[in-house]
RNA sequence: GAAGUAAGCUAGAUGAUCGCGGGAGCAGGGACUGAAAAGUCGCUCCUGAGGAAAGUCCGAGCUCCAUAGGGCAAGGUGCUGGGUAACGCCCAGUGGGGGUAACCCCAAGGAAAGUGCAACAGAGAUAUACCGCCUAUCCAGAGACCAGUCAUCAGAGGAUGGAAGUCAGAUAUAAUUAGUUCUGUUUCUGACAUCUGGAUUCCGAUGACUGACUUCCGGAUAGGUAAGGGUGGAAAGGCGAGGUAAGAGCUCACCGGCAGUCAGGUGACUGGCUGGCCAUGUAAACCCCACCUGGAGCAAGACCGAAUAGGGGAACGAUGAACGGCCCGUUUUUGUUCCCGGGUAAGGUCGCUGGAGGCUGUCGGUAACGGCAGUUCGAGAUAGAUGAUCAUCACCUCCGCAAGGAGAGACAGAACUCGGCUUAUAGGUUCACUUCGCCA
RNA sequence: GGCGGCAUAGCCAAGUGGUAAGGCAGAGGUCUGCAAAACCUUUAUCCCCAGUUCAAAUCUGGGUGCCGCCU
């Protein structure tokens, strides 16, 4: 989990990222993401096709370790919505993390080194 | 040892690193977000999912609506007694059903208050008479029997006869002889048996007619009957005996049900005695009886803050609204609906977890449960925490002689809180009991 | 989180305990020189599992899936 100051938490600001900003997608989740001069804010969905509540919630522990882990490679004045597709049932986090960096370098989500 | 029955327990453990929610303490100097309320950012310690947290099926607390009131309606529950804050839950019993048994299951009041429904089949479905059985009367017919008449046939019988035969007698004759002596032949008479013939009569059969009687069959009418038929889930208690024209609880024995009564039990109910014989099923159909239920739900609701408008027009309107089925009652004074235009749409805090709480002991109770004493504090999120990685051990499966290796680990995530029920669930484990087999 | 509703053939659907209407689509056939139209035929685990009843799509209980409302 991440601290407070980095959760999207207002539905309007989930609204902004889904009209303006640009998505992606790989095998176990989607993105949008949006860059500009705000806080570096995450947000993470997992619908009712995932499972119940338990694969839910599941899934958005997942995703959220990877962006824990990897939170100072990614830029900081970026806001991602991440969100969970059927597949990620069952698989475990390595799997998971680095499908996902994979997609985020993609999406030039990084900070250049 | 095998197969079961029942009641429980558990729901991997330990450690390391990096994180998250909550609480307390420290720092209280500051920084940031915001219009404000308020929130975020540091360190230490403590703490952080379940037996079902699930389904939301019942019951409560709590909050608002009136201090939650009355009647009707509507809904629910439904053997008895107890437990409980309450329940549709639990315990103990009663009755019924299943199982060899341990044990399990049952929405189990009333069908004799009334109404409805019971397709198809069947004569008939809550009362019937179709077939059948029985009685009486009538009609027509048939068969058998009786009497009479007629006809035919068969049989018995055998009159008057006929034929040939045998025997006896008489006569004539031929030959013969002593001799009508014997023999032969002819004719006649008699007897016998055979064959033929068949009258009257008798008996029988068949047919026709007449008369009388009885039986049977068919039909009609008037009744009696509910044994039997066959349908159906269900056909007027069951079965047997007596009884009857035929039958029938018509009578009787046993069984079952009902009513009354006596005894036992708090009661459901059980047992005994007596009586009479009537009752289809369905109430998870309406209904009756007893008991229960006011409505909404923490997105309840309260407070703080920001913005704003107590805007304009039209219609309805005290028979209104609160009040969510109706009436009464109470409260309120403007209310409701539609249209036009404007504003807001990243609010916050409390409610929020110490409670019908857990554990231990003891006492009461068959038990559910309750009393008392001691002890203990175990989540509180809000885009919603409880996670990720690694190591060791334990359990299960597979490979392997082994060392070891590989794999799997269920159902499922608190959302105001409790008590239940129901449903999902890999495995591991404890105690008690039953049946069968074997050994001693 | 709370509250409420629905499920009948491929689709839309009627159905008051007693044989599951109807329309569209599909398939086959009749008709036609070939088509269209018309006509005929054909297709049901009434979401699932139990219970009540002689009998259940219907009544009752439990489950599954889908939809809607409340900030």
């Amino acid at each position: 989990m991440l601290k407070k100051e980095f959760r999207l938490r207002k539905k309007s600001g989930f609204k902004v990222i889904f009209d303006n900003g640009n998505n992606f997608s790989e095998k176990y989740a989607a993105i949008y993401i949006l860059k500009g001069k705000q806080q570096q804010r995450f947000g993470f969905i997992a619908s009712k096709k995932i499972g119940n509540s338990v694969q839910r919630n599941r899934a958005k522990r997942l995703l959220r370790e990877v962006v824990r882990l990897h939170i100072s490679e990614i830029k900081p004045d970026i806001q991602i919505i991440f969100i969970a597709r059927p597949r990620i049932r069952g698989v475990y986090f390595p799997e998971v993390e680095t499908s996902i960096m994979m997609m985020l370098k993609k999406a030039k989500a990084l900070t250049t080194k």
